[in-house]
DNA sequence: GCCGTTTTCGGCCCGACTGTTTTCAGTCG
């Protein structure tokens, strides 16, 4: 899978162009960057199969780009990329991460002050020098240096949603080579951490040696950190580190426990056990010398008297308690949210603002994958760039919407079971400004069915303002959703201040629906505050926020994330069928 | 460099905010 190569080239080309001020193009190159990147198509096997053709098929990529595609499938280069490589030798992606600084400080850095790197970035802001150039000034160097600080507490971490697929793509090619039985990534990556440190991989085989040598020649990697009879350990050119064990069958069960931690979690376990007369360790359960457990992680929690305990719980917080039934947890541990139980997705960006699809491909994908229901949210005026909608170019969209869902019974929704009746619901993101008004005026919302409104500027207000102006905008009866309620954007900008207990107290008393948005950068909100909500009786819903049609896999992460926080079925209303998701946001219209 | 119910050339890229300034460039959504 070369997607992620390809969109990084593309990306640094539109930097490269934005730093010698070329108009249009970076724009160009920005827009198949993402294309390339959320493609779930592999890149490599559109060109073999389809040729040039192939690649100008996906959206914004033309002629051009499309040769400069093929440039770096043929010959592992592109000539005007390294051009711009030896006139600007600076690690684009690491200074990309600081807030604030885009390509014309980043070029001006690197020319007055030959700042290359993030270390270079960090010495010339604390050495005063950044203060004495041109348009910047002290408190420019303060903000380099401040994100500096979270770009560093975020380095060595993946995200999830960019790691899994990789993974999935590993694990299918153990299967296919038919040499494991079975294959399994355990750690943070089972555990649906939102970031991941590396890949563990744990495989059963009855051939260890064939197995490790299998890996070795389809992985490429740069460092062979150590090779063993059953365990090998690589440094991938992607950037991250595998570590694949082999385990005996017969210990599957215990050594998947142990590798999917954490840590924390299996400290507890194990004093657990030995406190009931048990050791537990990676190759089982055992009473004095005898193995009790050890072939299902099922088994080995079953013996030690407790509910099993999903990997996505095992942090520690509480589920070791809940599994025992111990008070004040003697309900047990909750049901959680199953996967694939969502029906609609409340948060979809179309090509009318800055999405890559139609309403009409979304909503055909949106059916493909299962959904019964889904709600095109665009952008709203005050984000100009996305050509966010105004009230007429809403209503223009809405009378779009109504004409696709009465056409479309004779052709994509043809069966004549419940699910086949899809429909696209009326919506928007609104823009929540800095006064907590909404940029769309009450009468138009009024006619949306699902009003979804979120901050997307001033994020360096006080917790205090900032807490005040989103729950005014909760207080408006016409706003359904509060999209992404943290703001963050991994690994660049942290949430902003806000506090999140008097949010979750204010949706309670509105009926305001707190989205888990799960867009793999944001997963906003953060799993503990899915817990917080969750005690508070507050309503959730996981939203795509897709942009393109290969978006809408995110939900998944989504589903994970909830589960995380501890929630339930019950608590997602977008697994609701449609007429009691409706009837569930008129209560709230109708409640304030 | 891409795109097309303004269609093969000529648009596309607006507006608020920040930090630096005193009229503006850069960044972000």
């Amino acid at each position: 899978m070369k997607n992620p190569e390809v969109a990084n080239i593309l990306a640094h080309m539109a930097l490269y162009l934005h730093m010698d001020d070329v108009p249009f193009k970076p724009q160009a190159y920005e827009r198949a960057a993402t294309a390339v990147e959320s493609l779930s198509q592999d890149v490599e096997e559109l060109y073999k199969t389809e040729g040039l053709k192939g690649l100008e098929k996906i959206p914004g990529v033309g002629k051009g780009i499309a040769e400069r595609i093929e440039e770096h499938l043929k010959t592992g280069k592109v000539q005007d990329y390294e051009a711009y490589r030896k006139k600007y030798p600076i690690d684009l992606d690491e200074l990309s991460l600081v807030e604030g600084l885009g390509p014309k400080s980043i070029k001006e850095l690197y020319e007055k002050l030959k700042v290359r790197d993030l270390k270079g970035l960090e010495q010339a802001a604390k050495g005063g020098q950044i203060r004495k150039l041109p348009h910047f000034g002290e408190k420019s160097e303060q903000n380099i240096l401040q994100a500096i600080e979270f770009v560093k507490r975020s380095q060595g971490r993946w995200l999830l949603g960019a790691i899994y697929p990789y993974v999935e793509e590993l694990i299918l090619t153990f299967q296919h080579s038919k040499l494991v039985k079975q294959a399994v990534a355990a750690g943070s990556i089972r555990r649906m951490k939102e970031t991941v440190g590396d890949v563990d991989m744990l495989v059963t085989t009855k051939t260890p040696e064939k197995v490790i040598e299998f890996f070795l020649s389809y992985v490429k990697y740069d460092k062979l950190w150590g090779r063993g009879p059953t365990k090998v350990s690589v440094h991938t050119l992607r950037g991250f580190n595998i570590d694949v064990r082999v385990l005996p069958e017969e210990v599957f069960g215990a050594g998947l426990q142990y590798f999917t931690g954490s840590k924390e979690h299996n400290v507890k376990l194990r004093t657990l056990a030995l406190q009931k007369g048990y050791k537990l360790s990676e190759y089982g359960l055992f009473k004095g010398e005898k193995r009790v457990a050890c072939e299902t992680e099922e088994e080995i929690y079953k013996v030690l008297g407790m509910q099993y305990i999903e990997p996505e719980l095992r942090e520690d917080t509480g589920e070791i308690e809940a599994a025992l039934r111990l008070a004040p947890l003697a309900q047990g541990l909750p049901a959680l949210i199953p996967y694939g139980s969502l029906q609609g997705d409340l948060q979809i960006q179309t090509n009318w603002t800055d999405g890559n699809n139609s309403i009409e491909e979304m909503a055909r994908e949106a059916k493909k994958q299962g959904l019964s229901y889904i709600a095109i949210t665009d952008h709203t005026k005050d984000l100009a760039m996305t050509g966010g909608s105004d009230e007429k170019k809403l209503l223009r969209q809405m009378k779009e919407i109504d004409r696709i869902n009465s056409t479309q019974s004779s052709d994509w929704v043809a069966r004549s079971d419940d699910r086949a009746k899809f429909r696209i619901l009326k919506g928007a993101e609104v823009n929540i400004r800095k006064d907590g008004t909404l940029d769309i005026e009450d009468e138009a919302l009024a006619k949306l069915d699902v009003v979804g409104a979120a901050v997307h500027s001033n994020f360096k207000m006080s917790k205090n303002d900032m807490t005040e102006r989103i729950m005014r905008a909760m207080r408006n009866p016409h706003v359904d959703i509060l999209f992404h309620p943290t703001g963050r954007s991994m690994p660049k900008r942290d949430s902003y201040d806000i506090d999140i207990d008097a949010i979750i107290q204010e949706a309670k008393q509105t009926g305001t629906v707190l989205e888990v948005n799960a867009q793999p950068r944001r997963l906003d909100l953060k799993d503990i505050h899915i817990k917080k909500a969750v005690e508070a009786g507050v309503k959730m819903v996981i939203n795509s926020d897709a942009h393109s049609t290969e978006h809408l896999r995110f939900l998944n992460f989504g589903i994970a994330q909830a589960r995380r926080g501890w929630a339930q079925k019950a608590d997602v209303v977008n697994t609701l069928p449609l007429d009691k998701f409706l009837q569930m946001l008129k209560d709230k219209r109708n409640h304030a």
